[in-house]
DNA sequence: AATGAATGAGCATTCATTCAT
DNA sequence: GATGAATGAATGCTCATTCAT
């Protein structure tokens, strides 16, 4: 009986899935889960001891595939291209968990990952920022409010939700708005700041 | 007595607007609102018929005024500061509602103002791109994808929201960052696209 | 309402001390206390933050009475007689409190009180080792398995239960017997022991 | 297949045995004696109907037994070293079943064994209070009130449970501290009463 | 107009028991 | 004979809503 199981296990993390892209985490219900996967609440119980670690079950692939990307891109050599290694993982991470990454960021409230997406963006503000600077300080120039890096930051991760979600499986046209796009935000940015 | 229920409901108002704009709409509690606003959980329920009325009530005039401004902008005449008009717009709007559009912004979710965001995208990108097409158009230049467009409306949307949560009721260093956003966003645009 | 509200949660007390003398307080249900009281199980919740809460507001007097008790003879100058300050006070203790009393030594499994009746068995069974221990000395004798002094003092406050449960009000006869009992077990103890 | 039966209801009832003498009959779990039997759940319904059943065919040898031992001593001509008779009955139910008695003791509130405890504590009262009437009446001297037969037959239930539960399988020093608590509570008995 | 006590359905989680295989 | 997946009622607790006063 071993294919039912995982047939059952399957229907369960499927059902999941769509009540967590609805609701946040935290709105999420066991009983609106266990009803889409036409099974009872208790049995749900049976493959997954929590809430939390049916959740974690879902998010951990994608969770543990961003913080390596973000982890590579600390230890790496510089790259001219600032985030470019950066967005190239993600675009890899969505090819596989477009879902879960929708989660991971907009619906993780109340979960363990509820600030991963704050660390992307925090990431990448911080590159924009150190690589910024320096040009800038070459001018003898400087920046009046250095929050406008966590808003570029910030535009560029919702930026690659938004093609990957759009665009989705053309990949060579994903490729292209993902490499406007960062021209359009970054490219001559220090005479635009 | 018509005088003194004013004051109740104004009370009851300002009282949700605290609650609201710290918890989404789903997680705010009627209890806590009553207890701000000196007043029993069932009082409540004689000025408002229920928890979703009470906050339909409250976005009301920023969801009124914001989709006043995109419907004004659709129907304007050009306006050579290309989206500069929809910013002045719900700049105009923030200083009057700071709270409210930070609460329609980030926390209706679930509620029927969900879908604003998706408005002012949609204006904002049809602006942009109307404008740099003539522009480029001069130049015997083309823009290869069009959704560049949403993208970067996506991002101005997504900028003002994150100004407004994080910078909050500075009102002057949110006009700073707006302006330095719309800079580094849309200034020269048509050299980046 | 005051007096209604009074009545209400005199009623839960009531209910729930009838449900913890039947049931421990790890297998006692506030559904079961909720339907004694004839009321619903949210209601509890507007009297008592929890269960636990409920049940430590039942005990509360009682606990504090015995463990002043204890507290009292610990620093109180040796007695000749040994416990018999601790025997007095809980007897008063009893008076009082009977149910309680009855819950606090059989059913606070679970409860942060579940080990006061082994702290007042291991004071007594402190106080006669140390009485016994002189004594035999002054014989040259010695105890082989000192766990016999734990069952004395466990004997005791069985015994004191007992005799409270049993004669009730009689306070001549629960005087009697108490110092009957007392005799029974204590009296020329170094002889037997 | 008898022979594979006798073999798994052997291990459930081992399993139980272990379970119940860890939790109290309501805290003991199904899933937890099956693991223990390495059997599923399902299982343990083949050969016992519901825990409660299962419970009781575990109880029943000891229960009978004690019983039996009640029984016979209300029977039995008297026996000059009081109720001796008794306390060697039940160590020798103690040398047999001792996890069994534990659990008769300690784990089987709310089952229907529950009241063997008062069965024994009236037997042992009585026997206590015959032999001493009858000592003292030689002396001619009386008893003032004679509860304090019931007082001395519970401590001395009571110090066998606490022997059982506290000294659990050392059989030497079970007896040894049985032998002592008896001389503490009866020895030279009419001399104190 | 206002109170606040009461309700009832909801939440995540557990567990004895049943039953298709 | 045995499996273990599934059930369903129970647990403590929360909260929007109703209603007698």
């Amino acid at each position: 009986m071993q294919y039912l199981k995982d047939e059952v296990k399957a229907a369960i993390k499927q059902a999941a899935l769509e009540e967590f892209s609805k609701k946040s985490y935290n709105e999420a219900s066991m009983r609106a889960i266990a009803m889409k996967a036409h099974i009872t609440v208790g049995n749900i119980y049976r493959y997954f001891p929590s809430k939390d670690a049916l959740f974690n079950e879902l998010m951990d692939p994608v969770w543990k595939a961003v913080t390596q990307a973000i982890f590579d891109q600390y230890n790496e050599a510089e790259d001219p291209l600032l985030i470019s290694g950066i967005i190239t993982a993600i675009m890899g991470i969505y090819r596989k968990y477009s879902t879960e990454l929708y989660i991971l960021f907009h619906n993780s409230k109340g979960s363990k990952y509820e600030n991963i997406r704050n660390g992307l963006v925090e990431l990448i503000a911080g590159r924009i920022e150190k690589e910024m600077l320096v040009q800038l300080a070459q001018n003898g120039r400087k920046v009046k409010d250095p929050f406008i890096f966590q808003i570029i930051a910030n535009a560029i991760v919702d930026s690659i939700y938004m093609i990957i979600r759009e665009v989705g499986d053309d990949f060579d046209r994903v490729e292209n708005l993902m490499e406007k796009t960062m021209t359009v935000f970054v490219k001559d940015l220090p005479k635009r700041l």
